[in-house]
DNA sequence: AGCGTTCCCGCACACGTTCCCGGAAAAAAA
DNA sequence: TTTTTTTCCGGGAACGTGTGCGGGAACGCT
């Protein structure tokens, strides 16, 4: 099974092969007639343009790396979905890799992508301390990269962000205008930025409602296994919690089950909610409370700051905050009044 | 920032490129000496290989697609794993494409592997029927394709599978042993043939205890949101059902959250069954009984199988038939002795 | 007729790499 | 010493494509 080539078509019809390059990339410099001739002559031997030699030629790879923190969410599938919608019509590919929340394959993967040569990498981080020297080294280089919600911190870089602490703030506010008192925040690991953004919108909420957040602060992890010690901890240390806010849904979820495990029940006793945007959160019951991120519109906008970096690789930084909806659903259903 | 070539190395030892070659490619005819100069001028220099080159040289893309019918799982994700872990080591991309359990779609991506020239592809299927003429087409044209879970019928191809028909046997005969009487089985979509599959093994369990079907097998469907409506089918079509096994974790979580928004205690009143083989079973309450199928190891094995068929493309298809551990989980405890 | 202009097409080279071939020098065998 | 073999390196083609340059032919204008 021969691949025919533009060789093939030009010894075909007697013609040079510049002249059939020049009749497939529509140049001017070519007879209106030949050029048709040549068409027809591609398409009749089924003639397919080798991808490679052309990005040898114009040494680019046409493909683009995106880095994810997990996979085991839908989240970075959603996001990644807004990513190839833009570049696939473009036909440009997009390689996927999967740090699982490791700092030191993190590195693989990007080392991986420097290898192979991509044109660009999106890439939502594991940690916002590690790998700092090398993402600065690679953009030194020439590399467009692009981050998008885990993003790192004291790196001008483009990013695309949700408003962690003002969604995580006006959720808050919702609980406790909802009737909650007692709320558990469940902080995410410390090495992730934006932990410490959610839980300060979540603790200036409860000041300025006057309510005290001493001891409902809890380390959450996140992992399914940290929300459910996390669940043993609101029970044994917060007692009378009457809502959790979780870091992640995978998380809340897991708190969520716990809980209930325990005795404990959602909504009525306690309520649950937490940050993300996936689909999990309307496949648990009860459907969990959230702040849904835009995933699809996240990955377009990261798509299309990355192609503009691409094109102009000295181009300013530019960061998009995109907006999230707060999505109010049965597991912080208000209790009847009592 | 220039990349340096082989050449840029050449020109600095004043030596040709061919010699340069031959010192990365480990070449015997070459003197010790010079070979170890290059080598440093090279590291020195900071010379990595450009990819694309080789590629054209040798007429490859080290690239692999990957086409799977759906990504809110992390089914395919940690398949994916396994087959990474295959392809890396040896310098390989791997694409990931997903169908969204759209044959249309699954089409677009067919295509798409073509046009970039992957060097084979591993692919889980959306219709048993649909398609079929492409991927013979293809096949017939010399590209590789190694098919694993859902696999299509009367196609000569290699593939990875589960023994669908012994497993969901053996998974029937446990709940019949553990005292279910009545079970549901929540069928997959006709034109999914593993449906059939593991609905054959069902139908058989039950005859070999003298259990009746009627009415019992009802159509579970593939989405989170036909498990929903399935629950509702057997809450009335089905009242006195004890047992539910659905065809796949997400139909089964559906069914049992459904199910118990509808008054029914699980494990107690329903146990709930599916076959499956993600962390999804462990993350929710209670955890569920599925048929794990070793996810990982049939990435690896499809890899293999893969690699087998671009190293000699006319190689006869094999078939590998994975085995599947049965893990009872909370979801289909036994209930306490009346 | 002479000149300039436009239109097309082929030649040659480039992209970065590998590899066959030939040849010079060195080593081994005579 | 001469012949044969081995060792080692450079030249050049090739993978498939794009493009600057030059030149021939046709055309238009004076």
């Amino acid at each position: 099974m021969k691949r025919i080539t533009i060789k093939d078509i030009a010894s075909h019809l007697h013609l040079s092969t510049s002249t059939v390059s020049r009749a497939l990339v529509d140049d001017k410099n070519i007879r209106r007639e030949t050029r048709d001739r040549i068409l027809a002559a591609a398409d009749e031997l089924g003639y397919r343009p080798n991808p490679v030699a052309k990005n040898l030629k114009y040494g680019r790879t046409n493909t683009i790396g995106m880095i994810v923190p997990e996979l085991v969410t839908p989240f970075a599938a959603e996001v990644s979905k807004g990513v190839k919608s833009v570049f696939y019509p473009l036909g440009m590919k997009v390689l996927l890799a999967d740090s699982e929340e490791d700092s030191a394959k993190e590195l693989e993967n990007l080392r991986m992508m420097e290898r192979f040569m991509v044109d660009g990498i999106i890439i939502s981080i594991c940690d916002y301390k590690r790998n700092m020297n090398e993402f600065g080294d690679l953009m030194r280089k020439g590399m467009p990269i692009v981050f998008y919600d885990r993003i790192p911190q004291g790196l001008e870089a483009s990013r695309v962000v949700v408003d962690d602490y003002t969604k995580s703030f006006f959720l808050t506010e919702r609980l406790i205008r909802d009737g909650r008192r007692r709320i558990v925040f469940l902080k995410g690991p410390d090495c992730i930025y934006n932990s410490h953004e959610r839980c300060r919108g979540y603790r200036e909420a409860m000041h300025k409602f006057g309510l005290s957040t001493d001891g409902l602060i809890l380390d959450g992890g996140i992992r399914y296994s940290d929300g459910l010690a996390a669940a043993g901890q609101i029970h044994a240390a917060a007692p009378d919690a009457d809502a959790v806010f979780a870091f992640t849904d995978i998380v809340g979820i897991a708190a969520m089950n716990r809980l209930r495990e325990l005795g404990h029940r959602i909504p009525e006793d306690i309520a649950v909610a937490s940050f993300s945007g996936t689909v999990l959160s309307e496949m648990v019951y009860p459907m969990l409370t959230t702040v849904e991120a835009p995933l699809r519109h996240m990955g377009r906008k990261a798509a299309h700051l990355l192609l503009r970096l691409i094109d102009n690789p000295s181009a300013a930084p530019s960061v998009i905050t995109v907006d999230a909806d707060i999505v109010m659903r049965a597991s912080t259903e208000t209790r009847p009044t009592t």
